[in-house]
DNA sequence: GGCTAGCGGTTAAGCGGTTTGCTACCCACC
DNA sequence: GGTGGGTAGCAAACCGCTTAACCGCTAGCC
């Protein structure tokens, strides 16, 4: 590989001459340019990064740390990702994968490193150390998702309230006035500090105040058979349902193949609504989910885009709260006698 | 954050013998290691990957490429990337995330910044420009996948003879005589090239000739509504048939109900394997269906293993090929009238 | 008339490590 | 006591780039 040296030899000038020109970061004569991309090209000179790094430390590399093990990443999971990818390297940076406990020490190891100049931050809790460790080095990072109290750090996230608060609607229109809502449930306790549930319960119980409606709500394993069983158990001891709201991406189709087997009828005698979540896993299902997706690969992107702003100096950038949109599919439909 | 000239300072030592505890390359009595490891200790101290790259001329840092937009992955991509990185964080490597179109100009560039020691290539077709422009920039890399003739290029791949060559015996010995297979297909030209499409269609001609059965093969896109399509087809046209064989990830929910709204019974009618597949993704259909699962997670590690072994020298490693293993759901019984 | 502020460009000092000689020293041995 | 060999540690030359500081000169300014 060609190095500036060789470039600058070649033209005839001084290397700093060919770095002024290659990052365009001091005037230089029309003449003198000419004769270094002359050179370049002859050369097939690409200048190296680790040198660059080093030299003005910035990397431009960023980190995207998520949980590794801790939480299942379907298919929205590699969507964050290339979107993130995809648009660092849009904006000529690179995207390495972190995946790191939900301990601190691993990732204030790896920020120690140098090899960053910032990180984004997949999974957040509402109470997390990782975040700690991350406001600790002083190193930029932005958040998909949010600590309880994200004032002052820069984040995205979805909209929970207004999720929930358009489903409910949806719902309501329909007719519906017993709705059940099914949230992911495991044994461990850092899920009671997962966001997503957390404040997708919140806005379910106001919703349902404010409609005068009871907030019935059940917890759900992540597998199809979970799902089943919880249909199972709400038809059971709550037969007036007739819908039933589901953020749980991998029990959703379960929860249907569970009311069908149990002899009812979707969506005549009951509505399926999964938010959330992505269009294919949607389309799975027979018949279609009606959902409100997710907009994930946004979230890659604007997060990329969050922190790279603070890289370069923008003014501290806004938080971010998207909505997911309802996309009906054919799991939906008037309430029974209406 | 400290630097090796500190932690010589206050050790009372050379730089480059703090050099030489920190990697280990050079004898150190023990009392020097000492006074050094005490010094880094209150110091801090961690080392500087750039200005070690830079110097050493290895930057530990691999890159995972792989198509943008080109091709669906799935939760299965997810699967390769975050096993990917985790194995290579193991080894004290980092990965980053490389979205390169399926021409080779935008990997050659990549390849020339002089970030990444190897290349790690995912979805390889048959003739690929990417893999001629990887050997032709004499960077180490392994291909996830692999190329008509992959002899002398290290790679894992799924094996798709014997996978095949299993799912046929299966059905087989359940006394299916006329068996489907339902595979990928795109408008696209390129998907002639797609390695897993055609090596499973020549292995399932291949063990339908053994077996004196007929070969009968239909394409589908990738997408539920399609594979219902594709079933009704099926139905129609070959109303012998007993068992379906799918390779297509995306379709198979919508075979399976395609079949069941025709008033077919699955199992007791027929039969339903989907192969090169995900746990998830069979357990979210109900029944739940039977299926070959794809060895994602060990080829995401073993890409990298294959690549990093060729970075520190050890022997070539052998080319590795890995059956999906079966795993039976409720979607497979024997033929009708056994 | 002295001051500063650009010209287009060079020089050289880093950035924070790795690595190659080389020196100084100790010990054993004839 | 000279010699040889083995060891611990050091100095210094890089790795390939960025970025002050500054070159000698001219132009604009009060």
């Amino acid at each position: 590989m060609a190095t500036m040296r060789d470039v600058a030899e070649r033209a005839g000038v001084s290397i700093a001459t060919v770095s002024f020109v290659v990052n365009n970061t001091k005037p230089v004569s029309a003449a003198t340019r000419e004769r270094i991309e002359a050179a370049m090209a002859e050369l097939g000179f690409q200048r190296n990064v680790v040198a660059r790094a080093l030299a003005s430390r910035r990397t431009r590399i960023l980190a995207m740390a998520y949980p590794a093990l801790e939480h299942r990443l379907g298919a929205a999971g590699m969507g964050f990702v290339t979107s993130a990818a995809r648009r660092a390297a849009e904006r000529g940076y690179h995207l390495v994968v972190w995946p790191v406990g939900n301990d601190a020490a691993e990732l204030s190891d790896l920020v120690g490193q140098g090899l960053v100049d910032g990180v984004v931050l997949m999974e957040v809790l509402l109470r997390d150390a990782r975040v700690d460790a991350l406001v600790a080095s002083r190193l930029p990072f932005a958040m998909i998702g949010r600590t309880e109290n994200p004032a002052g750090l820069p984040h995205v996230d979805i909209d929970f309230d207004v999720t929930v608060e358009d489903a409910l609607t949806y719902l309501h229109q329909l007719g519906h006035r017993e709705v059940a809502f099914v949230t992911e449930g495991e044994p461990r306790a850092t899920f009671r500090l997962y966001g997503p549930k957390v404040r997708a319960e919140r806005a379910f119980e106001r919703g349902c105040a404010e409609r005068g409606l009871e907030a019935l709500m059940v917890e759900c394993e992540q597998h199809a058979a979970a799902g089943r069983e919880t249909a199972r158990e709400i038809l059971a001891r709550h037969p007036g349902t007739t819908a039933i709201m589901i953020m749980n991406e991998h029990a959703a189709s379960g929860v249907l193949s569970g009311a069908i087997r149990s002899g009812v009828r979707v969506p005549d005698d009951m509505s399926l609504l999964s938010i959330v979540t992505t269009r294919d896993m949607g389309a799975m299902a027979d018949p279609v989910l009606s959902i409100m997706r997710s907009p994930g690969e946004e979230l890659g992107t604007l997060g990329v885009d969050l922190l790279i702003g603070q890289l370069e100096g923008e003014p501290m950038p806004e938080p971010r709260l998207l909505p997911c949109v309802l996309e009906p599919g054919e799991s939906t439909a008037p309430a029974p006698g209406r």
